[in-house]
DNA sequence: TATTTATTGTGAAACTTTTCACATTGTGAC
DNA sequence: GTCACAATGTGAAAAGTTTCACAATAAATA
């Protein structure tokens, strides 16, 4: 029903309307949402029929009740539980990061094939070996796992991890994975970023419109 | 005149195809780079459209000559040059993971603002005050900056790095940059990512066709 | 109360991206 | 040499997304 755009958007526009919040702004105009999130006001009032919630012709929108509103809509964004596989540097960056950002996410365990971090605790979290990711999700449930081992290994504990029950990936291996039609991933390819990055910083690309004129 | 979206298959496409390039696999099918690709056979073909090279009905495409096309249309892909800002914990994972990634990936310089941090190798990467941005990429040229500071910082570097010449970033601060229009910003957002993934990991976003039938 | 103003909500147009469908074609089998 | 096949390249249709444009409107002003 609604797109994928749409959400990502309706998540952004809260980022900025919680920081609104903390600085007592009550109101709030689409071409202001628009500036803050590198959008259009038409965008960003096309993405709140979704909401239901119907702003006002002279103030704009409330900003307590457009979070609101938004939240409803999300579902649920306190302690989302996710489950890291894979901690090497990137994997350890990730634990430390979300450990920041509790109550919001909850790693709940992370999963390694070396041993010597197996049954310690890395930033705050406990690591299990690679062979019991489905032992332990029978009785600990979790909402995302995230990927964070080598590209080699990530469709094999991808799958095991979906058979044990997950329905979401964050997938930072740079690889596709093949999962079941109603997974759903999010793919985080830090490489690939920074090579479209390095392409669009050269000229290659400009269209006849963008090229340098006389 | 080329899209977004196909820049990113292709580079995904390269990607598979130096895989098979190793297993000496010489040549493939628009329906086989689709499968390993999550994208569809006449996708492939219409990206491959964008770079003059043409495949044959009886053998499909040849692996070297696909790569040598994909390459030649991407640009230089070897040594691409970094400066990472902000030696957080994220930070150091970047650094950490592109120096294994040389010769693709070539991260020249670190800044940060913390004393402790300054005038050391990070990763093999040396470390200069936040304050030397603009001095430092007068002398030494840069493709990429990565933004790797905190939210609250992510604009004012930005824009220090956009004076300096800076023409695409890699941003991993879950904001917004507002940049000169022709800069080319990749948003990679973690926080976002994992809420998008929970978002899906839910039944909220299913639309009529999928619900569960009786 | 009437007027003015700036903004909302949304149908429709425009634009972008993907998929379909099929004529064309290189090659192996006979 | 001819036929049959399976894949390509691409015009056109379909689907998806964004922007335009304007009637409706809430409230401030006079």
């Amino acid at each position: 029903m609604v797109s994928d755009k749409t959400v990502e958007r309706l998540f952004i526009y809260r980022s900025l309307l919680e920081k609104m919040q903390t600085q007592s702004q009550s109101n709030i105009y689409s071409h202001q949402i628009a500036d803050l999130s590198g959008s259009t006001a038409s965008q960003v009032r096309r993405d709140f029929m979704a909401l239901g919630y119907t702003g006002n012709p002279r103030h704009g929108y409330h900003v307590d009740e457009l979070l609101n509103s938004i939240s409803r809509f999300m579902g649920q964004s306190n302690g989302i539980k996710i489950v890291l596989i894979g901690v090497g540097n990137l994997g350890r960056a990730i634990l430390s990061y979300f450990s920041t950002l509790a109550p919001h996410f909850n790693t709940i365990a992370s999963f390694d094939a070396d041993p010597s971090k197996i049954h310690r605790l890395i930033a705050g979290v406990p690591c299990y070996p690679l062979t019991e990711i489905k032992e332990f999700l029978a009785g600990n449930k979790a909402d995302i796992a995230a990927i964070t081992v080598p590209a080699s290994e990530a469709q094999v504990v991808a799958e095991t991890a979906c058979d044990a029950g997950i329905r979401s990936f964050v997938n930072f291996a740079p690889v596709r994975l093949r999962l079941p039609m109603q997974v759903h991933v999010e793919y985080m390819d830090i490489r690939l970023s920074f090579q479209k990055a390095a392409f669009f910083s050269g000229s290659n690309h400009l269209d006849k419109k963008q090229e340098t004129p006389l």
